[in-house]
DNA sequence: CACATAATAT
DNA sequence: CATATTATGT
C-alpha cells in the first residue's frame, strides 16, 4: 500500500535505473484470471520472465519440484484453495525466496500480516509497472541481506550490538506477538527481514554419510572441509558440517566422560526415522521407538566412529544380554524378540541373544569400516555396554522397595537424598541436571541390597564388579532361565507383586564404569570380563575393586545418603 | 521455561 | 578452523 515508504520507493528507483535486471524469473500466484494476464504482462513489459499459475498448491509443487528457479514469487492473497498466507507460510519454511504479497485491499492489518508472515514487500491492486519494475531489488536485498542494511553495526562495537539484542529479545519476551507493536513495525521490519539459512536436518542417512567421512579421515584429522567434499552433499555448506561437528565433538567429549550410556543414547536417539522413510526427531522422548519395518537406524559410534578410543576389552561374545529396553521400548536390535520385553515379569521367558539376534546387515549398518564379523561382535558389545543406562523397562517398573542396609535402616532413593560424591559428578546427567524420577535406575548389589537410584548412583560400575551384579555379557548364560543360584533379590514391581530374581539377572543392563580418575576417561573400561559365579573382589585385578559395594552402601546411607544436600568429602 | 540443535559470530 | 554465542523450535 501507498505507506510503504514512498521515498524509498523513490531511491529504489533511482538506484535501478542504470542496472536493471533482465530476465528475473518471477512465479505469479493468482486465481483471478485476468489479474494473471495483466501481472503477466506488465512483467515482461520490464523484461522480467513470469511464470503464472492459478492456485497454490500448484505453485508449491512447482517450487519443490525445483524443475524451474525462481527469483521472485508475488502471491494474491485471496485464493480459494489455498490462502495466500498460507503459501507464503510454506514458502518461508521450505524456501530461500523472496514473496510479495499482493492483495485487492490496503487494508492495514492485512499488509501487516503479509510483512510479518515474511513477505518482502506488499503491493495492491492494482499493480502499476513502476512497483513491478523495482521488485528485483528485493531479489537483491533477500540475496545480500547486510549490503543494503541500514542498521549501523559496522562500528563493529560489538558489545554495543550484542547487548541491543540482548535488550531487544528481552523485551520481545518470547514470541513475537504480531500486529501490536505497530510504532516500529513499518520500517524495520521491512528492511530487517534478513532470511536466515534454512535449517539443515540432520536425518540419519546424513549423519550417517557424516560418520562414514569421519571414519575415512580419522576423527583428530577430521575438519569441516573435508568432511564436506568426502560428504558430497550438495546443500550442505562448510558451516552445516562444522556445526555438527562441533556437536558431534562434544557429544563425544561426553560420553566419553559418562559411559552411563546416557548422553549417547540421547545422540543416537536424535536421529530417528518412521516407517514411511520420513526423518523426524525424537528429541522429546529421546528414544528409539520400535519399528516392526527395521527401518530405523543409528549410527553413531564411538569405537568404529572415531577410532580413537578403545575398543571394548574382554568381552565374551556371544553373551546374553539383559533387558535392553528404553522406556519400556525396545531397541531395533531386538526387535525380532519381543518375548524379551517380558523377561523380567516372570520366570518363563528365557533371556534373548542380543548378539544371535542382530542381524548381519545391521551390524553392517553400524560399522561400515568393519567387515569382520567377529569385531562386529566385539563392537556391538562393547557399544551397548555404553549405551544401556540401567533404564528400567515400563512395562515392569522395578522400584527401589525396602532395602535395608546394615544395621536395619532402610533406604529409599530420592532425587532429594541423593549422594554427592566427588567422583561421581562425571556421571552427572549429560545435561548436568539431576535425573528425573523416571530415569531411575535399578541394580543389585551383591548384599542382595537393591537400590532404586538415580542414574548418578550408577557409577559403581556393576559391570566390572563382578562381584556385585550379574554379568550380562557373561560367556556363559548368566541370564539363562536355568538358575543356579541360591540367592535371590526381591523386587518390587510396579503393580505390587513381588517376583523373585536371580542374582545375577540384572534388572537393568547395567556398564557403568567408574573410572575414579576424575571422569577424564582415560581409565574408562567399558567392559570387564564376568563370570557366571560369584568372585571374591580381588579376583579382579581392577582398581575399581577397591571398592565394594558394601562399602560404598554404608559410606552412602551412614553420613550422606540422607542429607538434603550431602556432599561427600574426599576419602 | 529448560533444553537441544543449528546458525552465526568471534 | 575451533570455539563461543545466539536463535529457534520443542
Amino acid at each position: 500500500m501507498a505507506t510503504m515508504g514512498g521515498d524509498r520507493r523513490q531511491m529504489m528507483e533511482d538506484a535501478a535505473e542504470d542496472k536493471f535486471p533482465e530476465g528475473l524469473r518471477v512465479l505469479v500466484v493468482d486465481d483471478d484470471r485476468i489479474c494473471l494476464k495483466v501481472l503477466e504482462a506488465l512483467l515482461r513489459r520490464c523484461k522480467y520472465q513470469p511464470t503464472t499459475v492459478r492456485d497454490g498448491n500448484t505453485a508449491l509443487r512447482m517450487l519443490m519440484a525445483g524443475k524451474q528457479q525462481f527469483d521472485l514469487v508475488i502471491i494474491d492473497v485471496r485464493m480459494p484453495d489455498m490462502d495466500g498466507f498460507k503459501l507464503l507460510e510454506l514458502i518461508r519454511l521450505e524456501m530461500d525466496l523472496p514473496v510479495i504479497m499482493l492483495s485487492a485491499d490496503c487494508d492495514k492489518k492485512v499488509v501487516m500480516k503479509g510483512i510479518d508472515h515474511g513477505a518482502s514487500d506488499f503491493m495492491v491492486k492494482p499493480v502499476c509497472t513502476h512497483e513491478l519494475k523495482n521488485i528485483w531489488q528485493h531479489v537483491q536485498r533477500w540475496r545480500n541481506p547486510k549490503a543494503i542494511s541500514h542498521i549501523s553495526d559496522h562500528d563493529s562495537d560489538v558489545q554495543r550490538v550484542q547487548s541491543a539484542t540482548a535488550d531487544k529479545s528481552k523485551l520481545s519476551g518470547n514470541k513475537r506477538n504480531v500486529g501490536d507493536d505497530s510504532n516500529e513495525h513499518n520500517e524495520s521490519t521491512y528492511i530487517s527481514a534478513t532470511h536466515s539459512k534454512p535449517r539443515v536436518t540432520w536425518t540419519i542417512e546424513l549423519h550417517n554419510k557424516f560418520l562414514e567421512a569421519i571414519n575415512q579421515i580419522g576423527l583428530d584429522r577430521a575438519v569441516p572441509k573435508k568432511v564436506l567434499e568426502l560428504m558430497n552433499v550438495d546443500y550442505l555448506s562448510r558451516e552445516n558440517i562444522a556445526s555438527h561437528l562441533q556437536k558431534y565433538r562434544l557429544h563425544l567429549k561426553r560420553v566419553n566422560s559418562n559411559p552411563c550410556g546416557n548422553a549417547y543414547e540421547r545422540w543416537n536417539s536424535s536421529y530417528n526415522m518412521n516407517n514411511k522413510g520420513n526423518f523426524m526427531h525424537n528429541h522429546e522422548h529421546g528414544r528409539w521407538s520400535v519399528s516392526s519395518s527395521d527401518t530405523a537406524s543409528w549410527s553413531t559410534n564411538n569405537y568404529s566412529a572415531t577410532g580413537h578410543l578403545a575398543p571394548p576389552m574382554n568381552i565374551q561374545r556371544n553373551s546374553y544380554m539383559g533387558s535392553y529396553l528404553h522406556d519400556g521400548r525396545m531397541s531395533r536390535y531386538v526387535g525380532k524378540q519381543p518375548a524379551d520385553a517380558r523377561r523380567f515379569i516372570g520366570f518363563g521367558d528365557p533371556p534373548v541373544s542380543l548378539y544371535n539376534n542382530i542381524p548381519n546387515e545391521i551390524m553392517l549398518d553400524e560399522f561400515p569400516s568393519f567387515n569382520n564379523s567377529n569385531y562386529y561382535a566385539d563392537l556391538m558389545c562393547g557399544k551397548l555396554m555404553e549405551i544401556s543406562k540401567g533404564k528400567t523397562p515400563s512395562n515392569r517398573q522395578s522400584s527401589f522397595a525396602n532395602t535395608t542396609i546394615g544395621g536395619g535402616r532402610s533406604l529409599v532413593a530420592s532425587q532429594v537424598n541423593f549422594p554427592h560424591i566427588n567422583q561421581l559428578e562425571s556421571y552427572a546427567m549429560p545435561s548436568g541436571r539431576l535425573p528425573l524420577q523416571n530415569e531411575k535406575a535399578t541394580f543389585i548389589s551383591n548384599t542382595t541390597s537393591m537400590g532404586g537410584f538415580t542414574e548418578q548412583m550408577a557409577p559403581f560400575n556393576m559391570a566390572s564388579n563382578t562381584s556385585s551384579v550379574g554379568m550380562m555379557l557373561n560367556g556363559s548364560s548368566a541370564l539363562d532361565a536355568s538358575r543356579t543360584s541360591t540367592e535371590d533379590t526381591h523386587l518390587v514391581n510396579n503393580e505390587g507383586t513381588t517376583s523373585m530374581l536371580h542374582n545375577l539377572q540384572t534388572d537393568n543392563f547395567f556398564s557403568l564404569t567408574q573410572p575414579l580418575d576424575g571422569g577424564d576417561g582415560a581409565s574408562i573400561l567399558p567392559m570387564q570380563e564376568g563370570t557366571l559365579d560369584q568372585q571374591p573382589l580381588n579376583d579382579q585385578p581392577n582398581e575399581i575393586n577397591a571398592f565394594s559395594m558394601d562399602d560404598i552402601f554404608s559410606n552412602m546411607h551412614l553420613e550422606d545418603f540422607m542429607g538434603d544436600d550431602a556432599i561427600v568429602e574426599e576419602a
